[in-house]
Order: C-alpha cells, then structure tokens, then sequence
DNA sequence: TGTTGTTAGTTACAAAAGCAACCAATAAGT
DNA sequence: ACTTATTGGTTGCTTTTGTAACTAACAACA
C-alpha cells in the first residue's frame, strides 16, 4: 500500500525527460520541420561523423523501422546522402550534406544554449551526479529495442 | 562545434526514461492491455483517491484527450467508474471500482519491486540527488500540454 | 551450384498520439 | 433574459509509431 508515483522512477524519468525537451523539441519542429529521430539521426551524423543506419540503431537504442524512415526524411530534405559501400552491398554509409551540416551546426548551437538554460536550476555537482546517474539508468538492460 | 550528444539532458533523460520503464511497460500491457496514460490514470486514482479527469490532467501534465480516451478504456474494462457531480454536470468525480482497486494492488506492487531493481545501480545518496534533480526538472515550466 | 541462414533495410497495415473542431454546462456582462 | 466567454470533456481526422512480413545481399556449407 501506499505506493508514491512521484517518486516511481519511471515516471519521474519520464516527466522530466518531457518538460526537458519540449521547447527544443518545438524549435527543431518549427524551424525544420523534423520529427525526434529525424533530430537524432542528424545529431548522431553529426556529431560521430558518417556512419550506417545500422550503427544509429545500436548506438541511439532506436528500431531500425524509425531510423529508416527519419533517414529517407533527411534525404528528401537533403539533409544526408547515401554512399553504398562497396564490399557490402546491404549497407549504406550515411553522411550530411552542407545543406544537412548547416542545419547540424544550428541545432546543436541552439542545443547548448538550451541545455544550459535547463540544467541552470541545477548546482554544478547536483548535474555531475545527475548525468552520471542517468548513464548508469540508460544503459540498456538486455534485448530491448525501442 | 564538439556538441557532445551523450550529455545533452533532454537525450540522457530520454534515454534513462525509455530504458527504465521498458520492462514494466511489457509488464501491465501483457497482463492487463493497459496502455501507458491507462496506467497513469490507474495510479492517479489508486494513489490520490477519487478525482477528476481534468485534475488527472493538471496533475500529470497530460493532454485532454488523452486522458478522456484513457478513462474511457479503463471504464470499458470495468477498473473505474463515474459520479456525476450534483452542483455542476461537467465535470465527473472518477473512482475505481473493486476490480481496478484490484489491479492497481498488483500493479503498485510490481511497480515497487521493479523501482526497487532499477535503483539498485545506484547508491542512496544519488538515488536522493536524482530524485531531487528529476523533480526540480520536471516542474513543467509554464503552459506546456503534453 | 543449391540450400539454408543472417543481416541491412524497406514497406504495408494496425494501433496510438496529436490537433482542432465540437457539444453541453456554467459563468459573466449587458 | 440574452448574447458572449469559459470550462470539462468527447469525437473525427491526420500524422506517427509499432509490428510483422518482405526484399536483397551476403555467408556457410553441403
């Protein structure tokens, strides 16, 4: 008995990550039209270079099913390109254009200046223990496979 | 440049979300076909007692319609009823019936025992600070409406 | 070579979420 | 009373997501 919701972590997690990302997630929406894995395809090309759908999968936790269909999105935004490798013909190596680097480099600014807003509420160690905290949590259990 | 995905908060907390409420999801979707916003109105009730859907709203920071479907469901499955409230027709005070009191026991229970398992990567001093990090965030900033 | 298995990625269809317009009950202003 | 908000809640339609089945390229092996 007396279970305490706001204190079950799931939830919490959950509405934090919510009211965390709102307003960012409206800025990306507006400006460029993109949906969440469309952002974090970019951000991932973006910040780890070229890379397969494949490595976006495993990398982000995503399903391959997202992750396609937000790549053929920023392709038809011709945000990135697909190169075929040669040895492989399944894999496709994914990498930004100009057009999709341009958009990166506003994202990711319009990114830090967010996450410093957010994170003000918090003391410098209170995020230290927060982030690290979080890693341990996000660390996918097994299988999954969002 | 370097903007470095991994610690960006919104991202992390998504992360951590998803990966810690994954197995519990899996949980009251098997055993009960709850959808997550069923569940929330499920421990709504169970927790604070009886309310209305809007205060389900206030409370959770959930979108009308959303809940007004979920309620719906959980009326359909004979886990809540609805009062009509004598001094103004609109709103209709909800409250759970034996069954949903029923499942809500399991559910809480579960719920306890699964909480217990995802904190235990975590010492109880940065339980404490996450807790207390997770909650400042989670204020939701101004209007919002999931 | 032919069969079976795996892997990367796409597509089709069903389930869920978001949004805006809606209805009915009340409140406010005149 | 009478027009005009406002509020609680529902419904219809569109956009996204989830799931499973599918294609194509390769790998293993007989």
């Amino acid at each position: 008995m007396t279970f305490h919701l706001p204190d079950f972590l799931p939830y919490l997690l959950n509405q934090a990550a919510e009211a965390s990302s709102q307003e960012f997630q409206r800025y990306y929406r507006q400006k460029y039209g993109m949906l969440r894995t469309e952002w974090r395809v970019l951000f991932h090309l973006g910040c780890y270079g070229e890379m397969t759908a494949k490595d976006i999968c495993t990398r982000a936790g995503t399903h391959k099913t997202k992750v396609s269909r937000a790549v053929g999105a920023l392709e038809r935004k011709r945000h990135l390109a697909r190169t075929e490798l040669d040895h492989d013909r399944r894999n496709e190596l994914l990498s930004l254009t100009p057009k999709g680097k341009a958009v990166f480099a506003d994202l990711s600014n319009a990114a830090e200046v967010y996450d410093r807003n957010i994170s003000a509420v918090l003391s410098k160690p209170e995020l230290d223990t927060l982030r690290s905290s979080l890693r341990k949590l996000a660390e996918r259990p097994s299988s999954g496979g969002q």
